[in-house]
DNA sequence: CACTGTGAATTGATTCACAGCT
DNA sequence: AGCTGTGAATCAATTCACAGTG
């Protein structure tokens, strides 16, 4: 089996590469080396060189690496040359948003299909993607072979969606709900802006007088 | 000087805990043991045990820990017994969304103040607060005395916007810009829709086949 | 000669195991 | 008796330092 010896930070990172490599190609920019790299992402030119060794040896030694070739590559690893399709369940604001900013942004990642409970919400249609209700969420998911799944859905509805969507075969979730999903064989990652918020405020002035006490 | 020993990853888990335990307050469960916050939060009893003990000794041995108690000290941690104060910078789907979320589910962290350049978004008003033009950022942010901002403007004029709020004197940033930000002495945080989906497609079937080579 | 690729060393975070209270 | 608080041990990730190569 692989990928088991690969930190998830490191993939995590492979998109930030993906983005200043594939950017240095759209510019006709030839070669990069690990330092530009670095410079450009904030990391260390060694963490570069590890994190794209442990899928092979992609650059010319004493040369750098071929941004067009890497670019490539790494799309390749991460699987975006299928074309990987993503639902988004909950069409509120935020729904809203993503669904505007993936439909307009992403090729390779493309929002297939839309859900959500509200009729007034059902058959509205947004860059050509049409709300379905949430009653079509398995067949719908089956059907169009799709593997991610964005919730946006209140919090007490997100546990129901997320065992919906591994109904429907998704096996990656971006969950936006402040809850803790149960669903084993998915893979989860929570976006919590209440956590976002409230954690960067202990990096804020505010937090720094324990001296007064009540 | 505190904090210094006290893992990022730790103070990020610190609003995961606020919210259960304040859950657990607000349903008049008066005392938790770190076992049944693993449970709900799906950590380890003793990393939690840890993460609160780098704070001080919260709980009372043989028992557990009190959750009204707890939930106050906890928010005390963080700086959100004050109020903290954030600006939107960016009002457009997104930012939009951010700005409703926020408002209408937080106490804490308020939105105090939104700023765009579009002539035709500033003057708009949410929930009470009046869109106001960059240019006003710097002098409505000391004055108010914002601590946080949160960037939601397009890639190329988020670095701007980063020195902007530094000028304003915020201290942290939630950066929603697909940008690396190079302001020094801000605590940024970034969330990047693009990388999350593209790591996330990793995980998922699509990737599998490296057979195929063209 | 310059820059990649990588074992070895280090640093940091998590888990273990048990002593200490109540 | 039960559950917290914490040094010690383990595990994982990052950084170092240099050998390998076009």
């Amino acid at each position: 089996m692989r990928r088991t010896n690969i930190p998830d930070a490191a993939i995590r990172r492979l998109p930030v590469y993906l983005r200043v490599v594939s950017d240095l190609a759209a510019a006709d920019v030839p070669i990069v080396s690990s330092a530009e790299l670095a410079e450009k992402t904030g990391l260390s030119p060694e963490q570069i060189r590890k994190d794209l060794a442990y899928f092979g040896a992609f650059g010319t030694r004493g040369v750098g690496y071929d941004t067009a070739m890497l670019s490539r590559r790494i799309a390749r690893i991460l699987g975006l040359h299928r074309g990987v399709k993503a639902a988004l369940v909950g069409f509120g604001h935020l729904g809203y948003a993503l669904a505007r900013y993936s439909l307009t942004q992403h090729k390779d990642i493309v929002i297939a299909a839309i859900f959500d409970v509200d009729p007034e919400k059902v058959g509205q249609e947004i860059l050509g993607v049409r709300v379905q209700h949430v009653s079509e969420m398995v067949e719908t998911c089956r059907q169009q072979g799709v593997k991610i799944g964005i919730i946006t859905v209140p919090a007490s509805s997100a546990q129901q969606t997320a065992e919906l969507l591994k109904a429907g075969g998704v096996e990656a979730i971006l969950n936006f709900a402040p809850a803790k999903l149960n669903v084993d064989g998915v893979f989860v990652q929570n976006i919590d802006l209440t956590i976002e918020l409230q954690s960067l405020a202990y990096y804020t002035s505010a937090s720094e007088d324990d001296t007064a006490e009540e």
